[in-house]
This record gives structure tokens, sequence and C-alpha cells, in this order.
RNA sequence: GCGGAUGUGGUGGAAUGGUAGACACGCUGGUUUUAGGAGCCAGUGCCGCAAGGCAUGGAGGUUCAAGUCCUCUCAUCCGCACCA
């Protein structure tokens, strides 16, 4: 018998399938779509190890099992080419960019090509490709057209290491998402998007979305609604006024000072001559501090007072004026009224600086000087005795009539900064003319390719690389044919992937960014597969853009991915996180050339536990996957030696019928739920029950062995699409077993004519009774008093009820 | 501090309120001249000779019956974090 050598069946497997093409997706069928789409990989240096195929491979067994079950699937794969780590490895490897990526893309294709996965390989994109960024410089310049985009001078995150400025989202607790290195604030004019304007829509379409609450919360977390108001405090003896936001208008009476952040442009109109000296420099060494420092000084406020008196306009009491940088320039209005009784921060500032603390809030739960919690008012004038919900509107009504309040609504997120001070990215389409400004380049003229340049290192000046490249800066202006300067900074790398799932619809469009067509009828994702780290990145700016294409008439929905899949990450064996540092990664090539095989090692990905669950590696699991498909091929190896004998019989008919329904029904429910884990486990189960079932009666019963064991080479072909295809042809089938029907199952091979039931004594497990299928409550519970130790808890007791679960157990309860 | 998750054998993990531990790893024993990362069969939660008892992070509760529902609590992981 010819044994499983994967090394050889693998290999074969694949070049047929992409030479006979069979998992191109096309419009011209009566199917229903299904879009299965897997996060387009960053082509990096390093190899992709089995925590990334995990994600593959998910993807790849849904978009099979959905294409066996008679959905028209499109299941795509690219490149997203562009950024960082693609510019380092060619700055490092002393090779250009481009060549880089040549390189490493063509490295991810060999390793998901010999995972087997059914990608329709025509589709394939590029981020970095001219055919593909000419789009994303066309989207830039809609946003730019509805007034998405503009240009801002500000102090922004500077990481010195990358040498470029990053987003919000791009700074993970005062450092570099890419490299850890601690960021500055860095004075630059850059491009944004402005994402605020969505803030609204971005949090409350969450709501319909299947999406893992984890994520939906850290997107709501970073959006950051807040509804509150903004309140007007006039400054003794100034014209000025300051504006604060709160969520907490009820608690104005308590208000006892207030505090500007120190980079607030009031702080030194309002500073007293005496105060100045104390004033300036506090804010000096607040400006000064990183926003890692600021963290470090583990919240111990500290501030100092300017000198000024506003006035509380709910009960024109003048309150003092302070600067501290607990108080955030950058969020609300950089001020508050503070009100320390009702304010845990305000309180600790109060009670370092002796300020007053006024209690306005009386609540019977936490009936204490200080609470946070709303209640009835207190020490409010003609509000008294209002509960707080009713008091937050009416106080700002009261205030809104005197002009001096209303109600906001405030967002922690800022809009997205998408220069880059890098070559390696989309070049940003403008040019800027003396004469008329921020000029964006024609359609005609698009796309602005990126020049060839000596070197791709950074200056860290402020600008790109694409500065010094004279000939391909100047240019002529396109509205007066003027002087002119390209933008010389590139696009952020999360632009290109913002709508790269709507390219995978029409790929190679070279007139428009895809066919509105062909987008209605693939999109939206209907299951989008990745880990959590896009969460507050990817995932908000695709959301954002689709919401743009959507205002703008191209796509008819607003959101792009219906069902988002977080898959758990897979940590190496020893619980640590797969990292070259660690030394710890493991590659499925290496495991391939040991000779397990890919399909191996996709049974492993899903069966190591529940998809969306962490998991470590484990080397001995791995074996156990391998058993596994070497008894299937076996089995069948075996039974075809066989099917020559001609001493066929009925015998293990029914026992074959029940355990392929059996494995079918648990297999298919539990794919639909995603539950991979334990759809293998019932295969598994289903080759044990063949294994006692050919070690009773043999191979005897031909016809129904055949039809059993191509049962169950279908149902395990979403998991392991070489073995099954090779077994598949084997068994004498000409085309593809991932072409073919997914099987059904058939209630009545179900059915037993004996059934056992539980018998339990006051809730414990005392025995169990065979009774037939068809026997009376009676019969059982008569059977069931009669067993030995059922007696025996019986006896000397009051058989007090009798519960009876039909077909599952009885319960006597006794005193 | 806020938000999200997770706690079950030696290990990964199964269990529509109804026999806790499916399936697998590991381990133990048997078997086949067996060299193959072997295969096949059986056993394997803990205590106990047994009867039986104890077991799903902990404490209560609801129920004939709780890993599952409710209340409180502890631990671990992840995200955000002075957001007014």
């Amino acid at each position: 018998m010819q044994r499983y050598n994967p090394k050889d069946i693998e290999p074969r497997w694949q070049k047929k399938w992409a030479d006979h093409k069979i998992y191109e997706a096309t419009e011209n069928t009566d199917k229903p779509k299904k879009y299965v789409l897997e996060y387009f990989p960053y082509p990096s240096g390093a190899a992709m190890h089995v925590g990334h195929v995990r994600n593959y491979t998910i993807g790849d067994a849904m978009a099979r099992h959905a294409r066996m079950n008679g959905f028209n699937v499109l299941h795509p794969m690219g490149w997203d080419a562009f950024g960082l780590p693609a510019e380092n490895y060619a700055i490092k490897n002393n090779i250009s960019p481009q060549e880089a990526i040549a390189e490493n893309t063509a490295k991810f294709k060999r390793q998901l090509t010999q995972m087997g996965f059914s990608y329709d390989w025509s589709r394939e994109i590029n981020s970095s490709d001219p055919a593909y960024y000419h789009w994303t410089q066309w989207f830039f310049k809609l946003l730019l057209e509805r007034g998405l985009a503009y240009q801002k001078e500000s102090l922004q995150w500077w990481c010195d290491f990358d040498k470029t400025v990053l987003a919000n989202e791009q700074v993970e607790a005062g450092k570099c998402w890419r490299c850890g290195n601690p960021v500055t604030k860095k004075a630059l004019k850059q491009w944004f998007f402005k994402i605020t304007d969505y803030a609204d829509r971005l949090a409350d379409d969450l709501d319909k979305l299947d999406w893992s609450e984890a994520i939906k919360s850290m997107q709501r977390n970073w959006i950051g609604k807040s509804q509150g108001a903004e309140i007007d405090f006039a400054v003794d003896g100034h014209d000025e006024t300051i504006k604060v936001f709160t969520t907490r208008p009820d608690t104005i009476f308590g208000a006892t000072f207030m505090v500007l952040a120190p980079e607030h442009p009031l702080v030194h109109k309002l500073t007293t001559d005496e105060q100045k000296q104390h004033v300036t420099t506090y804010v000096v060494a607040a400006e000064a501090k990183t926003d890692v420092e600021r963290q470090e000084t583990d919240r111990e406020k500290t501030g100092v007072f300017t000198g000024s008196y506003a006035v509380n306009p709910a009960n024109g009491e003048k309150i003092p004026v302070w600067v501290a940088d607990y108080v955030l320039y950058g969020y609300g209005t950089g001020a508050i009224m503070a009100v320390p009784a009702h304010d845990e921060r305000d309180h600790a500032f109060a009670e370092k600086f002796n300020l007053p603390i006024v209690r306005v809030i009386k609540n019977e739960a936490a009936d204490e000087e200080f609470t946070h919690e709303p209640g009835t008012l207190m020490n409010s004038g003609e509000f008294d005795g209002q509960d707080s919900q009713a008091a937050r509107e009416n106080i700002v009504k009261t205030l809104a009539e005197r002009g001096v309040g209303a109600m906001v609504t405030n967002y922690k997120i800022r809009d997205w900064l998408i220069s880059r001070q890098r070559y390696w990215g989309a070049p940003i389409p403008i040019i800027h003319c003396e004469k008329d400004g921020v000029v964006p380049v024609p359609d005609e003229d698009l796309p602005v390719k990126l020049p060839k340049v000596k070197s791709y290192a950074p200056t860290g000046e402020g600008t790109s690389v694409l500065a010094s490249v004279e000939d391909w800066v100047n240019v002529k202006c396109p509205k007066c044919g003027g002087p002119a300067k390209r933008e010389t900074d590139t696009m952020d790398g999360f632009a290109c992937s913002s709508w790269y799932f709507l390219r995978f619809a029409d790929p190679h469009n070279d007139k428009a960014p895809f066919a509105e067509d062909k987008v209605k009828f693939w999109l939206p994702v209907d299951d989008y597969i990745g880990g959590t780290e896009h969460a507050v990145m990817h995932l908000l700016y695709a959301r954002m853009w689709t919401k743009v294409f959507h205002d703008a008439g191209m796509i008819d929905f607003d959101e792009p991915f219906k069902a988002l899949r977080n898959q758990g990450m897979i940590l190496a064996p020893d619980g640590r996180k797969m990292s070259k540092s660690w030394g710890n990664t493991i590659t499925p090539d290496e495991i391939i050339e040991q000779g397990y095989g890919a399909d191996a090692i996709r049974v492993m990905e899903l069966f190591i536990g529940p998809w969306d669950q962490q998991a470590n590696w484990s080397v001995e699991g791995m074996g156990g996957c391998y058993r596994f498909l070497t008894r299937i091929w076996t089995l069948t190896q075996e039974y075809l030696e066989y099917s020559d004998d001609d001493k066929s019989s009925e015998a293990g008919h029914d026992e074959l019928l029940r355990a392929i329904n059996a494995a079918t029904k648990r297999v298919s429910q539990d794919i639909d739920s995603m539950g991979f884990n334990t759809a293998i486990a019932a295969l598994m189960e289903c080759v044990n029950d063949l294994y006692k079932i050919k070690a009773t009666h043999g191979y005897a019963d031909r016809d129904t062995w055949r039809t059993v064991l191509q049962t169950l080479i279908q149902l395990l072909a979403p998991f392991a699409p070489h073995i099954t295809e090779e077994l598949w042809a084997a068994l004498g089938n000409d085309s593809s077993v991932h072409l073919s029907t997914w099987p059904k199952w058939d209630e009545k091979y179900l059915v037993t004519n004996e059934m056992t039931i539980a018998v339990q004594v006051n809730g414990k497990l005392r025995g169990e009774v065979k009774v037939a299928t068809d026997a009376d409550e009676a019969t059982v519970t008569d059977l069931a008093k009669a067993v030995e130790k059922v007696a025996a808890h019986l006896e000397d007791k009051e058989l007090v009820k009798t519960i009876y679960v039909s077909g599952k157990l009885v319960n006597f309860v006794a005193k």
C-alpha cells in the first residue's frame, strides 16, 4: 500500500488547481454570492509563521465550505505593499523598495500557495503598483473635493527613528506603533482626512455590525462620543470668556475654580503680573514634557494660579482660574469648570491646593462628601431638589437663554493625519503653485508615479527624499502654467488599505477605481477575517472611506464589512508571542519540510482550540493531526485494495450509515457556527467508528463503504484540501471534490431502537437503563426504580416527585 | 480607574438548564518480527479495597436538576487611560 506522502500529493494538486483555475470567481451565475476576505498582508522580510497561517486557514475553510454549499465565492488575495517595513528592509539590504516588495511578495505567495489556499489569483493586487495607487490618488482628490482633506500646520507626533509623523491611532502609549521609539512633537504643515466629520456615524453604525464586542468597544472608546454642554464663563475684569465642556452641567453650582490647559491661548492673557513668573515656568515645563512623561507623573496633580478670576454664570460667584496639565488642550475646549465635590480629579486638585469644595448633589446610595454619581441637587438655588438628569437640561436651557451655554456632543477622535515624510508610499497628488496655491493634479495626469531615487533613507528634515528630486518636484502649475512644486510627502499606507476590498471586485479596471455594478455584485464583504491589531486603525479608516464613497453616490452600502471575525493569536509553545527576537517562530515551511504537510497544519490550526481564542502551538498536537489524516488515508487505501473482493454483503450497513450521517450532521452544523475544532473532532470520531466497523465486518458492504468514504472526504475537504482531492480521485471521481456538493444527512439513519436513560435520585446519578425507543414514561420509570443502586437509595424514603426528561433521564425526588 | 474577554483533568479543550471531561496530546498496559516520526486494541479527573464521597477560580442563591441562570467576589489576559 502506498504511504501517505503529502510532499508528493500537495504540490501536484496545487498546480492542477491553478492550471484549471477552479477558484476563479465570475459574476455570471445564479448562485448567491459570498465574499470571504482575510486582511491582505504586509509582505515583510520575515516569512509568515503558523500564527499568520491560522488567519488564512479559517478564511479558506469558510470559502471552501461556502463554495460546496452552492455559493458563488469571491476569495481574493493581494499585497499591502507600501509602508515603512518594506522601505526599511530595502535600506537595510541595499536594494530598492520595489525590489524588496517583489522579493517578499514572491516569498509570501509561495507560502500561501503551499498551504493550498483557494485564492482567485487572477485578482491579485498590489497597493504599490501604479495601476493601483492611481486610484488611491484619485480618492485623495475625491476627499479633497468633498472638503474632507485639508492641510494644517500644527504640532504633530514625530517618530525620530522612522523620521516621519504619525497619526494619533499610530501612537501607542506614547510610542511609535511600528518601532516602539518614544514619539516627540514637531511642528509641520500636514495633510489630514476629516474623519471627525464621520465620528457620529462611525460610532452609531457599530450597532448594526456583526463584529466582536471587543472591537466595537475599542472603536467606541477611540471615537469617544460624549454628550454634554459648552458653557461660557466670563472673566472678571476682562473681555475674555472661558469656554468649557462638561458632561455634568447639573453640578455647575459646585464649580469653585477653573483650570486651563497649559497650551490654552488664554493662559498668557489672564496671567497677572504677580503670577507671571510662576505660570511661565510651569507652562514651559509642561510643554517640555513628552506624553510618556506626563503619564509617568503618577497623576500627582500640579498647577499654578493665574491670578485671574472667572464668574460662575450659575451663581455669580468669583472663582479662581488655574493652569494645570491634568487638563488636556486637545480635548473639549482645553478648559474646565472644576467641581471638586463631584469629580475625582478636581477633588484631588482642590485638596492639594486648598481650594473650596462645595457639595451640590445628594445621593442616598453614596451619601458622602464626594460622589461622582448623579443624584438630587442641593445648594443650587432654584434647581434644588431636581434630579441630575432633569437639572442638566434645565440648567443648560437657562444658560442658553442668556446666550452662555448650549448642549454639544464631544469626541475624542482627531482627524487622521496622512502625510508621511517617507519615500515608499503613494505620492499625494497635489501641486503647490506660488500663485494658485494648492492645485490638485488633473485626472489625466494620474497616477503621479514615484520617481527613481538614489537613496531611500529619510532625511529627518521634515520632508521625504522626494524633495531632493528636482526634475520631479519642479513642475508647471496645471492652472496657470507658472512655476510650481509637487507635494513631496506620501500618503499613509492605511489610505491604500482603506479601499482595497472594493478593488478586488474589479481589479484590472484602468478607467475607474472599480465598475459600480461589479462592486454592487460582490460587496459588502460577508466575512472579514483577521486579528485585533487593526481595531482602531485600518477598520476605522476603511469604514470612513466607505461612507465617503456612499455619500458620493458610488456605492449603495455604507459599511464595508458585514461580519468581522477576529481569530485568536497563536503563541509559541513557550506561551510567548512568536518573534525573531525570542527565536521561537515556527513556520509552515519547516513543518511541511518535516513531512507533515500543509493539510495537517491546517487541521492543527483549527483543531487547536476555538478559532477566536488564543492558543499555544503544540508540536505534539501536530503529530496527532497528521495521524488523523493518515488513518483516513489508510482506511481508503485498504478499501480500494479490498474492493475487488466479491464477497459483498450487507454486514455493517446500518452502522456505516449511522456513523456517516451523524458526522455529516455534526460537521455541517459545527461549520455553520464556526465550531471548526468540534467539526474536526466529529470527523475523528467518525473515523474511529469506521475503524471499529472495519474490525468487525471488514469492507464487506462495498457500495456503502464507497458512499461513506466519499462523504467523509467531502466533509474533510474544507480543512484538508489536498489529501481529500487525492482520495476523491482515487475513488474514481473525475472532477474536483472542491466543486462537489456538500453532503446532506438523513435523520432516519440516526434513530436507534434502543436508548439509554440516566437515572438520578435527588439529582445524583445512580445508574442507567436501556429501553426501547418508543417506551412510555411508566415503563421507563418502573425499570429505573428497579435498578439495584436506585432501589437502594430510594429505600426508607418517600418518593415525592418523579421527573422524566423524554429520552434522556429520570430523576426521583425522595425524602 | 473605564471597557472587553477568560477561568473545567497532567495538557489543549467538549458539553440547547438534564449522565461534566466528547475529541486530541501525554501517560500506562497489551498486541503484531514491527525499524515506520510506527500501526492496532484497551485503560486513564481526584480520594477510597469497596460502598461511596469530592470535583468546572471562590462564596451565596434560584431549580427536581447549575460549568451553564442570578448576586457578590478573586485571579489572569487584552484594549483605553487625567477625555472633564
